[in-house]
DNA sequence: AAGCGATATATCGAAGCGATATGACGAACT
DNA sequence: AGTTCGTCATATCGCTTCGATATATCGCTT
């Protein structure tokens, strides 16, 4: 999931951990922004499988004051890597390190197609996810995503809710039909988007006016 | 999450671990059943730390053909634990092992009254978990319950969506909205779960027909 | 100058997941 | 008769993710 996050934000832009953080959070709206203890080992593990790379480590807050305000990775990079070789001298302990600006491989550019091209759309979480990133996707993929999941969707909710159909008291069946009704309104959303992709796609096709 | 889930099923029945996972699943509707691999050591935490114990072990399926209908929990669970020692006999392997009906025990009792007095409304996950489980409140304290997640929901949507409200593309527009949608919809029901609790408190308190 | 909040990276233990192993049993195909 | 299939049942493995915590700097207020 993270991965899938990560690579899709990388995208667009070169990030360090801390903002890509923030990104996360308000692309997929209020809650629901991850960790830093999830963050920071997957990103070591994309590092470690190639997909990602670090672009620019700096010292934190190098940036600023001085009038050299063009692009001074390079540079800066090479005295952020000075300083904090000088500085620690053996045991650095554990603050007081650069700023990592990450940036997405090829691999890493291969792997994201694959991830959006994933034929499964069970996962909750992962949804929206697919959704805030399709823009990288055709029109006819997007459709496609979108009709894979309403499938999914209804077939939920065509299901005999309680199989036992057990004495449930009045709080398990507001919960259950509080479900069905999320439930509804998520596949009319889907309707929506679909209808909407279709209406570009004639738009393109066919400029009637 | 488990220990509230698992906490709150054995207070009504003593349970095995895969009937357990059953009621579960049908409890909190269609999806979100837990994993045997989340299951089974949540068992054993619970057990180690008391707050559950394992009532009867006998060998799976001992109980069906033979004419003794009664409550054969003691006899059958020793005749499963001398099997089970007999035939092992050093090294038991894995399959093979007794059927374990846990159940709660005092200190669990206590336990799960602290976890559903909890004043924290704010995860999702566990919140529908604890309305399955509201019958075990008094109803004050239920109403309470609905208030205070209507409370964190209501803050939840009054905060300023994307803070740096960027040029956000149509597809993160569309999610903003939908979240919004599902938050409206959740107050709702909130609202008329509160309203329910009060109707049925009043009918009690004032009986005028 | 002292303290605080935001920026920033990182690790630790615990919790949960999905896959897999193991095995007994009954029912349905072959 | 034999085999496979689905259900019942417990358990572990490796991995991902979470929440808490540690460390450090910068800019702003007091």
């Amino acid at each position: 999931m993270l991965e899938l996050a990560i690579l899709g934000l990388l995208e667009e832009n070169d990030l360090h951990g801390y903002e890509l953080r923030k990104r996360l959070g308000d692309l997929l709206g209020l809650r629901l922004a991850i960790s830093f203890g999830s963050l920071y080992p997957a990103l070591g593990r994309l590092e470690k499988a190639g997909l990602v790379k670090v672009v620019s480590s700096k010292p934190v807050a190098a940036t600023p004051r001085s009038p050299m305000s063009g692009s001074l990775a390079g540079e800066l990079a090479a005295f952020g890597a000075q300083r904090l070789a000088a500085s620690g001298a053996g045991r650095v302990g554990r603050g007081a390190r650069g700023k990592k600006v990450y940036g997405i491989t090829d691999a890493g550019r291969q792997r994201l197609g694959e991830l959006l091209a994933d034929p499964d759309v069970s996962d909750d979480k992962v949804f929206p996810l697919r959704v805030a990133l399709c823009h990288n996707l055709a029109p006819a993929a997007r459709i496609d995503l979108f009709e894979r999941r309403r499938a999914e969707l209804s077939q939920r909710a065509a299901q005999p809710a309680g199989p036992g159909e057990r004495r449930v008291n009045t709080y398990l069946r507001s919960l259950l039909e509080r479900d069905r009704a999320a439930l509804a309104a998520d596949i009319a959303w889907l309707d929506r988007l679909v209808a909407h992709e279709r209406d570009a796609l004639d738009a393109d096709d066919d400029p009637t006016l």
